[in-house]
RNA sequence: GCGCGGAUGGUCUAGUGGUAGGACCUGAGCCUUCCAAGCUCAUGGCCCGGGUUCAAAUCCCGGUCCGCGCACCA
C-alpha cells in the first residue's frame, strides 16, 4: 500500500490539488452555495462523498458503539445559552482581537497585555478594561511597534449565535462540539445505563464553529461532523481491559520527544507504552489501542499515522493526559481525533450550573454504620422566642450538632446569634444521636473522551487511497479504498451494445442490489473507459457480461479487481454471495 | 482579520479593450468480443457590483470565494 502511495507523493503537484479536483469532478465534495458565490468554510458531500462518509460513520458506530457495548444518542445541534455558560464555551471560546492601525495585523489583545504587563490572566478581564490597560501601558504592536492605544478591542466568539423562538428572549447557540449534548443529558443517560459505571455514550453529528479563517478544503470548515464517545468511569474502581489491546502496535510521539530538536516517533505496543509510563492514563491507552486498527481498517495509511501527545501548555488544565491521532497529508500532520482524560470537569460544571445531580451512586461492599448527631427543634418554642431569627437559630443548631456534640450535654445549649450568646433548653432542640447505615456514596464520574473528526478522516482516507499507475501504457488514476467503505462496491457492464448482453447485465444488477450491494451500471463508450471511470471513484470490483455469459449453459461473468486489474470468471449464481463475502471481509479476491 | 497571488463550460486551461478557443468529461449515433482507441453530431463558460470607455470578460475600485504566509484553532 505504501510503496505506490509514496511514489505518487514525490513529484508533480501535491496529491491534495489533484484530489480536490477529482473530488469536485466525481462528486466526493465541493464548496457549497457556489451559485451564490460560495461561502467560506462550508462544503457539500456529493453522491460519492456522502456514501463514503456514511460508510465511515457506520464503521465507527460498529466499532465504538456496538462492539464496545456503548449507547448512541442523537441530541439537538442548538442548545440554550446556560448550557454554554456551564461548559465554559461562552467565555472561553471568546477571543479578544486588537488590530494594529499601522500594519493591519490582528493580535490577541489578552496576549499583548500579558506579554508586556504584570497581568497574568488578561483573558478574564472585561474588554473596556483591556482597552484601558493598553492605553495606560502604551502597549505596541508586536509586529511593527506602532502604538495600540485607542484601538478598539473586538470580541470574537467562535460560536454561532441564534434566538430560540420569536423575539430575542432566549438566546441559543449552535453547538461547537457534540459532547455537550451528552454531558447535559447525563442524569437521564445514567438511568438508561441502570446507574452502573462504567458506561459509554456516543454521538455522531454536526458541530459548528465560526472559524476566523477556514482553510484547506474540508479539513477546517465552519460546519463539520464529529463522532464522539464519552466514556464515564468511576475514578477509584474502574480500569480498562488493557489485555484486549496490549499487543496493538502504535507509533507514539510523546511530549518529551517533541521538546527535543531531534525528537522521534516511538514504535511500540500499547501494553509497553502503559508499562513504561509513556501513555499516562490507562483509559486513554485503551482507546488508542482500539482506534489504531480501526483507522487502518477504513483506509488510513499506517505509515502516515501517529499518536501525538499534547504538550503541557496545549492541554486543558483539567485534562490529565491527552493524545491526538494524526495523519500526514502532503508532509503536514493534521489532527484526526483527540483522546482526553477530562476528569469530572464537565459533569461538575453542569451540576453546579443546573442544580441537577450529575452523579452515580456507588454502593459500598459492606454498608457502613455511622453515628450522627441530629436536631429536630421544637418550632412552637423557637418561633415565639426568636421571631424572625428562628430559622437562623435552626441553622446554628444544626451546624453545632455536626461539629460539637458535647455542647448538647447540659440542660441548655449556647448559640451565637449576631454576636449575642443565647441559651436554648436542650429538650427544645430535639437533639439525638442516631445510628445511620450508609450503603454507598454519590460519585461524579470521570470522563474519557475519544473525539473523532469525520470530515478530516474522509479526506485522509481519500488522500491515502489516491494512486496513479500505468495499465498497458495508459496512465490511470484510481482510489484504493477499502471495500468496506467504498461508495460504490461494484460496476456492472455489458461488454458491448447488444440487447442480449444488456438484458443479462440488467438482471445481474437487480440481483446484486437485492443482495444489498451498491451497484453502478454503465453501458456507454468502450469497456476500458468504463473501468477507468470506476477506478477513479474507487469502486473495488467490476463485473462484465460478455458473449460467454449468454452462450454457455453455466453462465459466468468476468470480475475485475480494481487495484491489480486482474480478472476472474465467476458463475452468475454465486456472484452475489461471493461479492458480499468479500465486502464483509470474509473472503479475498485472490482466494477465488 | 491582515499581506501576497488567483478566479474563463462539469473539470483543466488559451486568450485579446470590439463578449471567447482547445483538451478532457458528459449526452446521441456509428464502430468495437475486456482496459481512457477512432469518426459524426450535440449540450455547456468569462465570480459579483460599481467606475472609466462608443465599447469591459480584458483596465481601475470594492466585494465574494480559493490557495499560501501571519494570527487563530477552547
Amino acid at each position: 500500500m505504501s510503496e505506490t502511495a509514496n511514489a505518487t507523493e514525490t513529484e508533480g503537484e501535491p496529491t491534495s490539488e489533484k484530489l480536490v479536483e477529482l473530488a469536485k469532478r466525481r462528486g466526493y465534495f465541493f464548496q457549497s452555495s457556489g451559485s451564490y458565490g460560495g461561502v467560506g468554510g462550508f462544503y457539500t458531500f456529493g453522491p460519492q462523498g456522502a456514501a463514503l462518509k456514511g460508510n465511515v460513520e457506520d464503521a465507527w458506530r460498529d466499532r465504538f458503539a456496538v462492539a464496545e457495548g456503548n449507547m448512541e444518542i442523537d441530541a439537538p445541534t442548538i442548545m440554550p445559552e446556560p448550557v454554554f455558560e456551564a461548559s465554559g464555551h461562552l467565555e472561553g471560546f471568546d477571543d479578544m482581537l486588537v488590530e494594529c492601525p499601522d500594519c493591519g495585523e490582528s493580535h490577541r489583545a489578552d496576549h499583548v497585555v500579558e506579554d508586556d504587563t504584570e497581568y497574568e490572566d488578561a483573558e478574564s478581564l472585561p474588554i473596556p478594561e483591556v482597552e484601558e490597560v493598553i492605553a495606560e501601558y502604551e502597549l505596541v504592536c508586536p509586529s511593527c511597534g506602532a502604538g495600540l492605544a485607542g484601538q478598539a478591542v473586538e470580541a470574537f466568539n467562535l460560536m454561532f449565535a441564534t434566538n430560540i423562538g420569536p423575539g430575542d428572549s432566549q438566546p441559543g447557540y449552535l453547538r461547537p462540539e457534540t459532547a455537550q449534548g451528552i454531558f447535559v443529558e447525563f442524569p437521564r443517560l445514567k438511568e438508561y445505563a441502570r446507574n452502573q459505571l462504567p458506561f459509554g455514550v456516543t454521538q455522531i453529528g454536526r458541530a459548528y464553529r465560526n472559524e476566523i479563517s477556514p482553510r484547506r478544503s474540508i479539513i477546517r470548515t465552519r460546519e463539520f461532523t464529529q463522532a464522539e464517545l464519552e466514556y464515564f468511569v468511576d475514578p477509584e474502581t474502574d480500569e480498562p481491559d488493557l489485555e484486549r489491546v496490549e499487543n496493538v502496535e502504535v507509533a507514539l510521539y510523546p511530549a518529551s520527544e517533541q521538546q527535543t530538536d531531534d525528537g522521534e516517533v516511538i514504535e511500540t505496543t500499547v501494553g509497553a507504552a502503559v508499562e513504561e509510563g509513556v501513555i499516562g492514563d490507562p483509559w486513554v491507552a485503551y482507546f488508542l489501542g482500539v482506534a489504531k486498527p480501526w483507522y487502518e481498517s477504513v483506509g488510513v495509511d499506517m505509515d502516515r499515522f501517529r499518536f501525538r501527545q499534547h504538550l503541557s501548555g496545549e492541554r486543558a488544565h483539567y485534562a490529565a493526559d491527552c493524545w491526538d491521532a494524526e495523519s500526514e497529508i502532503d508532509g503536514n500532520w493534521i489532527e484526526l481525533a483527540g483522546f482526553a482524560y477530562r476528569s469530572d470537569y464537565d459533569l461538575s460544571k453542569h451540576a453546579e450550573h443546573s442544580g441537577d445531580r450529575f452523579t452515580v451512586f456507588r454502593q459500598y461492599d459492606e454498608p457502613k454504620t455511622v453515628e450522627r448527631a441530629t436536631v429536630d427543634p421544637d418550632m412552637s418554642y423557637l418561633g415565639p422566642e426568636f421571631g424572625g431569627d428562628a430559622q437562623t437559630v435552626v441553622s446554628e443548631l444544626e451546624a453545632l450538632a455536626g461539629r460539637d456534640r458535647a455542647a448538647f450535654e447540659g440542660d441548655a445549649v449556647e448559640i451565637d446569634l449576631e454576636g449575642e450568646t443565647r441559651e436554648i433548653p436542650v429538650e427544645k432542640t430535639g437533639f439525638a444521636v442516631e445510628e445511620e447505615t450508609i450503603a454507598g456514596e454519590h460519585v461524579t464520574p470521570h470522563v474519557v473522551e475519544p473525539s473523532f473528526g469525520v470530515d478530516r478522516l474522509v479526506y485522509t482516507v481519500l488522500h491515502h487511497a489516491y494512486r496513479e499507475d500505468e495499465v498497458d501504457g495508459e496512465e490511470r488514476t484510481y482510489l484504493e479504498l477499502p471495500p468496506e467503505v467504498a461508495p460504490t462496491f461494484v460496476g456492472v457492464f455489458p461488454l458491448q451494445n447488444d440487447a442480449d448482453l444488456e438484458a443479462q447485465a440488467d438482471e445481474i444488477v437487480d440481483d446484486l442490489r437485492e443482495a444489498g450491494l451498491s451497484v453502478s451500471y454503465d453501458d456507454s463508450g468502450n469497456i476500458g473507459r468504463r473501468y477507468r471511470r470506476q477506478d477513479e471513484v474507487g469502486t473495488p470490483f467490476c463485473v462484465t457480461v460478455d458473449y460467454e455469459t449468454i452462450e454457455e449453459d453455466q453462465t459466468t461473468v468476468t470480475v475485475r479487481e480494481r487495484d491489480t486489474t486482474a480478472q476472474k470468471r465467476l458463475s452468475v449464481d454465486e456472484l452475489a454471495e461471493t461479492l458480499t463475502a468479500i465486502r464483509e471481509g470474509d473472503l479475498a479476491f485472490d482466494e477465488l
